[in-house]
RNA sequence: GGAGGGGUGGCCGAGCGGCCGAAGGCGCCGGUCUUGAAAACCGGAAGGCGAAAGCCUCGGGGGUUCGAAUCCCUCCCCCUCCGCCA
């Protein structure tokens, strides 16, 4: 959420901001609202006040056993005019509240100005995509082939975009997982957690899904809702509450399944593990001081980072431009692994910072460690890495022209020592 | 799912419709004492909005009343017993 005092101080900057989105919005009505809602609630308050004080007066006379009709008499018309205010302040509110979750966060200063992902700018690469004496296969064709991969059961139990891993496809799914968990616990100092997968529309209020988003996502009769992603479930843990200063910054990790309705990307990856309804993912979420978010950001990007690196799996550092910025992220580094079959990079992980944005939206503060007041942490998160998403990636980068995969040598501790998924005879 | 009992400050816990933003205890911070610490004693501090006056906050929302932590309705959460269950 923007900060509305922002807007009410600075619109014209905050226009600008908005405008280089491309999100053509107008202020003037959350402004408008806002002076209004400020006008009225003045009177509210005094009236209030008025009658905090006879109402004082009155238990006073009361006491030394007098009467107090007039008293009594003429609170009874405050009320009722504090009556007829109320619904018009929280007319106001509810409309300023609701114009407000509208909008996107405001991008940093430092994010590259443009229209579409065209304008991304590449900020690194890593590894050299191997060179390939026969013609790389898709991810599909690869594991399907292996018999690891059944898209065609995924569609008869629950439709397209789910799939079922067989054998040592279910195994390398599950071996990716403690990979990287332990990768970031052990290493990058991150602290496991495990969530529910269902969550309330609050928690994904405080995030930034709803209401904007509501048909990227599964919900059940219950009002809860599949999580999209765990940074929901993570970012929330600290909803409405206030953390001691010096416990910051707070480095989290999770797996979860992530489902997502992939509503109007009917086009899109239609085939094989980039685009599921259902996978998994290993998290990173972070809590930070205002000072420190964009050093974390930067040391969020290369924790992520590492796992593709462990995995030998060539990737780009791409710095999302300000039309590609995602709604909540003031923002975001992508990372894209080589992807032989397609020729090109793909999306894997998406690291962001999105500032006070979600604080302000989910009420998450610390203070400072010298006292005084609370403030608005940031929020961080990445994926460390879609867990789908790395497999298809060391199927098309692993493969060989017999068919057979090699497993990176990372791995090979998760699979009982494993070297080489064998095409069955 | 059925029956009952609860949600009050960082924690525990008291609270006749008005002097209750809230006793007391624990914890915390400062001080006295001590070589230092502990103990003891003294003192201090709830949160939000606001420049301030002031307003709001006792699980959430609504109602009754001049006035609600206290009465009524409703929702949420927790606990106990029964049923069901991995």
């Amino acid at each position: 959420m923007v900060d509305l005092k922002l807007i009410r101080e600075e619109p014209q900057r905050i226009a600008e901001a908005l405008q280089a989105r491309g999100v053509g919005v107008s202020l003037d009505e959350i402004l408008t609202l806002d002076a209004e809602r400020r006008q009225l609630l003045r009177e509210a308050e005094e009236l209030r006040a008025f009658r905090n004080r006879v109402s004082e007066e009155i238990a006073e006379a009361k006491r030394q056993g007098q009467a107090a009709e007039r008293e009594v008499a003429r609170m009874r018309e405050v009320g009722d005019r504090l009556k007829s205010l109320d619904p018009e302040i929280r007319a106001r509110e509810e409309r300023i509240d609701a114009l407000l979750l509208q909008l996107p966060n405001l991008p940093h200063e430092s994010v590259p100005r443009g229209a579409s992902a065209a304008d991304n700018r590449e900020i690194r690469r890593w590894g050299e995509p191997r060179r390939f004496d026969f013609a790389p296969k898709a991810h599909w064709e690869i594991g399907e082939a292996l018999g690891i991969l059944d898209f065609a059961r995924g569609a008869k139990l629950a439709g397209s975009r789910f799939t079922v891993l067989w054998g040592v496809g279910a195994q390398l799914e599950r071996a990716l997982i403690t990979f990287m968990l332990d990768l970031h616990i052990r290493e990058h100092g991150y602290r496991e957690l495990w969530t529910p997968a269902l969550v309330n529309s609050a928690s994904l209020r405080g995030t930034g899904q709803l209401p904007k988003f509501a048909d990227d996502l599964f919900q059940t009769q219950d009002d809860l809702w599949l999580i999209p992603t765990a940074e929901v479930p993570i970012t929330n843990l600290h909803r409405d509450e206030i953390l001691p200063g010096d416990q910051l910054p707070l480095r989290y990790c999770a797996y979860t399944p992530c489902f997502r309705r992939e509503a109007g990307s009917h086009g899109a990856d239609v085939r094989g593990l980039i685009r599921q309804h259902q996978f998994d993912k290993v998290e990173l979420v972070k809590f930070t001081k205002p000072q420190t978010s964009y050093d974390e950001l930067e040391l969020l990007t290369t924790d992520a980072e590492a796992v593709l690196q462990r995995l030998e799996l060539p990737y780009q550092v791409v710095a999302l431009c300000t039309g590609d910025l995602g709604f909540a992220a003031a923002k975001t580094f992508d990372l894209e692994v080589w992807m032989p079959g397609q020729g090109k990079y793909r999306e894997i992980s998406s690291c962001s910072n999105f500032e006070a944005f979600q604080a302000r939206r989910a009420q998450i503060r610390f203070r400072p460690a010298a006292g005084g007041k609370a403030e608005f942490v940031h929020t961080l998160n990445g994926s460390g890495v879609a867990v789908g998403r790395t497999m298809a990636a060391i199927l098309e980068n692993c493969q060989q022209g017999d068919g057979s995969v090699t497993i990176p040598k990372a791995l090979r501790p998760y699979l009982d020592g494993l070297e080489r998924i064998e095409p069955p005879r």
